[in-house]
DNA sequence: CAAGAAACATGACAATAGTCATGTTTTATT
DNA sequence: AATAAAACATGACTATTGTCATGTTTCTTG
């Protein structure tokens, strides 16, 4: 819960995606599904953008234009509340859609802020022609069903945790996950790649950064995990799942 | 929205198939899109099941085998913790699609129970036949995107809610999405058509009873609302509506 | 319509998490 | 490397919500 931070707006670079083959395509399942022509078809209707920390990519209230496939880096969606407490709703990483959802039917505007973790490439597109896209293929159309489905599964069992759960509870929720979706291997345990501080985590859960610090020092000092923001290791994964659900 | 004055408490209409278009099934959005022919078939293919107080619909973990709609009467979606609390993530009502999603897909179980509030009627399609149907017609898939679209804002509204909000506020945010989703007009004010007891709306919003009770209370003595589960009435929506976001 | 079961209600007290204030450490920037 | 800015940390106090206990009222059902 924090107050909004202040923004430098620059530019983003923005730049026809090559329709060659770049790296990092084949990280999104959308595009695998189509066939070779479909998906160079897709790619020329696709524009990257860079975004960098402090940029926004779109604004709670923006008019929805554009669908994204996020291509490099991560996104974190967020809330805000009239009194400036924010939440954030969810971490995108390579090949999670945005905005492939209703609010981009009716013209309705953005229920959220997208917002860069450091240094991200988005690809977007217009909305028209993503609608022509899914009716002109229904392996495609299927498989932003599953994804939305998953999604809302998600978004389920967060509000479950945030209805029924303590607060150190749900940190230790959070930290599974991130071990499980962003984890790599290191020589105390699981190294979570998101960079997050404490505040981060904080606005993930619906606690305070004083309260998320408390709990954190708690989790280090019971040797459950080591480090902070951008060197945070999970340390015992078991301790913590068992902890999530006691 | 209900589809008529609830006179006598006792069996409503006894349904019988009548071919040409039964009534009630005019309110379900998916079907509506589809052609004359294409509806007829769909038809065919779906079962409908009545349900009443006390059973379950299926239970979280059971596999998923169909796909659902609301034809008559509300649903809730439950979900609960290893040491019996309980929350309720969404009420379903007329219209409404469920296990309409990925969990349909691989093979996997259900996140939640479905339980029926009072007698209800559901429609249902083995899954094979729905992804069928989905394949074959894009306006129903694009139905459907659209609908799961809806459904993540809103589950995504709802964790907003829980994590920022307090009590008061999350009960006041209740009160008006029942108003705005279920209410008719009233001398008093706007009745709300599902029954919901203080320890239904306690599971919904993430309290216990008690609070619940105590917070409806205060409502109550402010002339925000009046009466209890099947007879709550809404007197100050905009009063309601100010307290939910302050 | 009586009896039992839910639902509603309220008080006393405890636990949890928030607020505010202040200080230290780490990280980023010139 | 110096400096500024975030991030981390901790104490004291407060507000909010949960827990437990107990009693009343309102529905349901035989």
């Amino acid at each position: 819960m924090s107050k909004r931070p202040k923004t430098s707006p620059q530019q983003p670079t923005a730049e026809r995606s090559d329709p060659g083959a770049p790296a990092g395509l084949n990280q999104i399942p959308l595009l695998q599904i189509l066939s070779a022509q479909d998906r160079q078809k897709v790619l020329g209707e696709m524009t990257e953008t860079r975004y960098g920390k402090g940029e926004y990519i779109f604004r709670e209230g923006d008019p929805t234009e554009y669908f994204h496939i996020v291509k490099e880096g991560s996104v974190k969606c967020v809330k805000s509340s009239l009194d400036g407490k924010e939440c954030t709703l969810k971490v995108l990483m390579p090949g999670d859609l945005f905005c492939c959802d209703a609010s981009a039917f009716d013209g309705a505007s953005h229920p959220g802020t997208a917002q860069p973790m450091g240094d991200v490439s988005v690809l977007r597109m217009k909305k028209e022609a993503y609608f022509k896209m899914l009716r002109a293929n229904p392996d495609a159309a299927m498989e932003v069903i599953r994804y939305l489905g998953n999604r809302l599964n998600e978004a389920q069992e967060k509000a479950k945790v945030l209805a029924l759960d303590r607060a150190d509870q749900r940190l230790a929720s959070l930290l599974v996950n991130l071990a499980e979706r962003s984890g790599i291997k290191d020589p105390n345990g699981i190294r979570v790649t998101v960079r997050l501080t404490r505040q981060d985590m904080a606005n993930m859960v619906g606690v305070t950064t004083e309260t998320a610090i408390r709990i954190m020092a708690r989790f280090k000092k019971d040797r459950l995990v080591t480090g902070t923001a951008a060197r945070l290791v999970i340390r015992d994964l078991p301790k913590l799942k068992l902890l999530a659900s006691t």
